[in-house]
DNA sequence: TATGAATGAGATTTCATTCAT
DNA sequence: GATGAATGAAATCTCATTCAT
């Protein structure tokens, strides 16, 4: 508890340099740098470089999982639970910016093997997140004209996309722009039954 | 045309690598030998590596300028040309998929004077786009009530990502994902009138 | 005490190849092999190749600085402390006659700000022996029908141009050839009054 | 006659390059480009970029030698011969400074059998310097106690050094320069006679 | 004579990783 | 646990020279 762990402090620093530099532009040796620690120290706690970009990575997709999970157990509505999924995972997106910029772009970074693990869990992940659309469409709320996978993309796309155009700075708050982009996506996805009332 | 030239030849390559492997883990060295060209023939025509990513951010960038240019040339409701764009921006984006890959996930591989010109024409791009938008919103097509960098990060989110799912050879067509994922923008954005409020 | 420094080794195998066969004509490759130790090592200690050269160049400008001080410090009277001053230019030379090779042949080799901070700490030097040319003018022991900055070049020339000739191997010793110069310029300079008359 | 060959003009540019960058820093390109005509018609005058560089040496050694040899054959007293050849010298060199630059420092780049034709013809031309002074050591007028070399070598340090510190825009004229060159040179080697002894 | 695209050898430099201390 | 000097493989780029036209 005195001070921060070195391993902590080395993944810091990794996340904001590969966002800022991108993965093969960043040395080690300005990660320890930036770190404040040193080379053999990073060593001890990483095999690799490689080793560094995948923590990244696996932070990301057991933070996300464990959202998503925790939201559905909670229950509710079929269209209430599926909104809260999509304004949480944007504004966890947010609230990890630059973790979200590496991890969209520096997949092809990692080795072939992690490369197919963190591929796996990202499938865990979306099927999770089809199961709930299925059952909105079963439902009779959403349309069932496009191929689910069209409608997946559709969502996720809006989540990628939040590195390339949002700031913190901006006019636009975390939730305002969660709600939007939620609100978005679900008018384009639902059946406009309001027919009948 | 007796002979592909060797530029051509060297743009292929290198598109086809950075795609697959990323411009960082692609040495010069595989690009001219995938171009079936010496590394001098190469850089008689590119002054460097940067210069030939450049060439296909260059490409790209004057193809969309110019098919959106027409497009909006050939006049009509503001809602078809709209829509025809979005079809267009799409359809064009599948075409040149692994392009596509090079662009969205290279830009900070560039040097810092190249990425300004990208930016800066990506920007004009965009404002072209957004004068469409506004059209549409003063006609009282489309929905005020979000900002438009969110409608149109909306749109260009569903380009963006195609790279990352789309696969010429899934079930959809070029032209099926097209009409369908710019019927779920429009429909998300367009005003429900007649909805008697 | 156990073995030289690595440094200290490329720095000596660095002047030897490049008073031999001047710096263009030297490659990295050549100096750490000549100097047994690996690319890597050297590039651990200097930046580059231009560092390796600023290093000799620094070396010198420092050693020569230092023993001017030096020599003027103790004082004297200014024809005495003159003369001591040629004669330790003349034989500090030769005692570092490849550096003094490398020294007069590569600077134009050299990054321009580099260049510029050889300049400027030759022309600190230049002023310091100027000054002492002025006191033996003022003392009426110098001619001053011949503008200084000629009575400058003419006596550095001669520094200058020993490793163009100049061989230890030859029949004139260090010190003969340092007395011999000194006394060709002083001669040349001296007001020959004694002629009274 | 129509117009400057194309030797001439690729001496010319070579010459001005050379001097100002140094023969390795400067491309055959920049020869090329500076001169007006392309890599193909400098390769049709010049077997290589060696024969380029001995060509500049080679025009200087015929020159000095023709000029130093015309003054010879003019006869007249030793001692006014002497002086009339260290006034040449000195004003050629300063006609043609930039060539002198290139051919003090450039040597080391010739190949090892141009080097010696160059050392060569130095040696002849040297050699008939030292008969002139043998001349005058013999008819008494020059000092004996200083091996003929060192008197050489003091006498062609100004030469060589002038390109390092002379320069047309500044104070003195060439022929103000030549004089006093030389007649420092003069009183230094002179036997200051009628002192009596 | 002249062209300039193409060659290919070699140069400098970077950097993830190791290991004796 | 921690250090940082050293390794060595590989990367980008340069350039004198050639040669088909």
């Amino acid at each position: 508890m005195k001070d921060v762990s070195v391993a902590d402090e080395v993944t810091r620093a990794a996340v904001e340099l590969f966002a800022a530099q991108g993965y093969a532009n960043t040395s080690v040796q300005q990660i320890v740098e930036a770190a404040g620690v040193t080379k053999g120290a990073m060593y001890h706690y990483f095999e690799s470089k490689d080793d560094l970009l995948f923590a990244i990575y696996d932070r990301m997709l057991t933070l996300q999982q464990s959202r998503l999970d925790e939201i559905i157990a909670r229950g509710g509505e079929v269209d209430d639970v599926l909104r809260a999924v999509c304004v949480d995972v944007i504004e966890t997106s947010i609230d990890f910016l630059p973790e979200g910029t590496v991890f969209f772009r520096s997949l092809h970074m990692l080795s072939a093997p992690r490369q197919q693990e963190v591929t796996r869990r990202r499938r865990v992940y979306h099927d999770r997140f089809a199961a709930l659309l299925q059952q909105g469409q079963d439902a009779g709320l959403y349309r069932t004209d496009i191929p689910q996978p069209v409608l997946i993309a559709h969502f996720f796309s809006d989540v990628h996309y939040l590195s390339h155009w949002y700031s913190p700075e901006g006019p636009e708050t975390k939730s305002e722009v969660a709600e939007q982009l939620t609100d978005l996506f679900l008018t384009g996805i639902r059946l406009t039954n309001g027919s009948a009332t």
